[in-house]
DNA sequence: AAAAATAACTGCTTCAAGTCAGTTTTTTCC
DNA sequence: GGAAAAAACTGACTTGAAGCAGTTATTTTT
């Protein structure tokens, strides 16, 4: 007997990377709202968009690019998600009790970002009841997927957790088995929450093992079946 | 000059306790939905509320007792957060593409658990944009806190999540500088994402530094002060 | 009230993973 | 295109924290 419905583990995939169709759920008067009160603003490789504590002044939609959204403290640093084109973030900052940004944004690539004035999205979700409930599920979709990371990071050892990231990044992030990393050592590092050094070790471990081909930034997995079952057994 | 303003600590406390009042943003109709489709169930203490992967079919409110909201796998165990009277559960499972509960919840002490029928929730978040925003408000602000025990548990040590847990259960849990445990070693030891061995051995370091006051299950905090300095440092 | 079971505790050992101190390779930029 | 800077990499060392194997203390059971 094929349990086919069973439940997929927690860590299949701990990123962010999808796109619930919000936009066309306003009228055509409300998206004239949002295009009046957004702006679209470029972005450089490695630059801020905006910091934890800051006045949470607007929605951000990630319209090119590639960024991350982190927690930092005295120099340690926790990538909750990354996030690709075409999504919404900032969402987390809508809560009215408290107007500081919940966490911090910055770009791995150039990337473009609409911001859109936080008070007319406050204004869509009271007004708009099918948008309110879509912008819940895109909130609910990704505190999923973060639990899924926290799991990971917190229950596995480097193995599992470097496996997770690759496996994530092929197939939420560049859709494809071999991809151009834009990111360094160090920041696949944070990614995982381990050394630099402990990620250069791993990968070449897994080079090594013939699980991915790997030459500096170019990545190739070769054998996913056994990257999922190191994922899965930590 | 006094930096009064400057943000808090990512995880001056990381459990989830505070209660919106959600249910008198509703009509008196809705109000009446609702109790038609909820029935009001006692657990004991250790039992299972609801497991993760099984179908969604309910909105929780506590209204009695002490639950962990947590995800297991292959005996890894992950508590995500705390919740204490007053309190609505599983709300991420309103998300409509997932029908499956994102993780288990199970009690402390003995609990009573009203249960919502989801489809009713999810009719009046459809119908009542107010209440739709305030329960968006309640996931961000849950999703915020989970945030701050993810950063503890991975980026800090030993002492600073001990001292992190400490706190928490004393200004959110308890209200109280002194308090009964209602959890084991081990229960700590899985809410700090640490062996109960260690959980122990740092208990008697706390002690043995006047840090807290200690004896089985009866915790007393002596030095609140110094507990911050070091949940802070990690 | 004694026996059984569970939880709390202790000391010793082991190991995963971080740190440090370098060298080599790749990228950037005048 | 060559110098400077930044990543990538390597090996040796250190350490935080888990695991193990046992003892003592608390509950629970009968």
């Amino acid at each position: 007997m094929n349990r086919t419905t069973e439940t997929k583990g927690i860590t299949q995939c701990s990123i962010f990377d999808f796109n619930l169709s919000w936009y066309e759920l306003l009228t055509k008067e409300e998206k004239m709202l949002i295009d009046e009160h957004s702006v679209s603003i470029n972005f450089k490789k490695g630059e801020t968009v905006c910091k934890r504590g800051a006045f949470a002044s607007h929605i951000y939609f990630l319209e090119e690019g590639l960024v991350k959204v982190y927690l930092e403290e005295r120099n340690k640093n926790l990538i909750l998600t990354l996030f690709t084109k075409n999504n919404l973030l900032g969402l987390s900052s809508l809560f009215e009790g408290n107007n500081k940004l919940p966490y911090s944004v910055s770009t791995y690539t150039d990337s473009k970002v609409r911001m859109i004035d936080i008070q007319i999205f406050r204004q869509l979700l009271q007004q708009n009841p099918e948008f309110s409930y879509r912008i819940i599920n895109l909130l609910n979709e990704k505190t999923s997927q973060i639990y899924g990371r926290f799991f990971s990071l917190t229950q596995k050892q480097l193995h599992g957790r470097l496996a997770d990231i690759l496996l994530c990044l092929s197939n939420r992030i560049f859709k494809s088995k071999s991809f151009e990393l834009p990111l360094s050592r160090a920041d696949l590092g944070d990614l995982t929450g381990m050394s630099t050094e402990s990620v250069i070790r791993m990968m070449k471990e897994f080079k090594d093992d013939g699980l991915i081909d790997m030459h500096c930034k170019s990545v190739e997995l070769l054998d996913v079946a056994r990257l999922e079952r190191i994922s899965e057994f930590g």
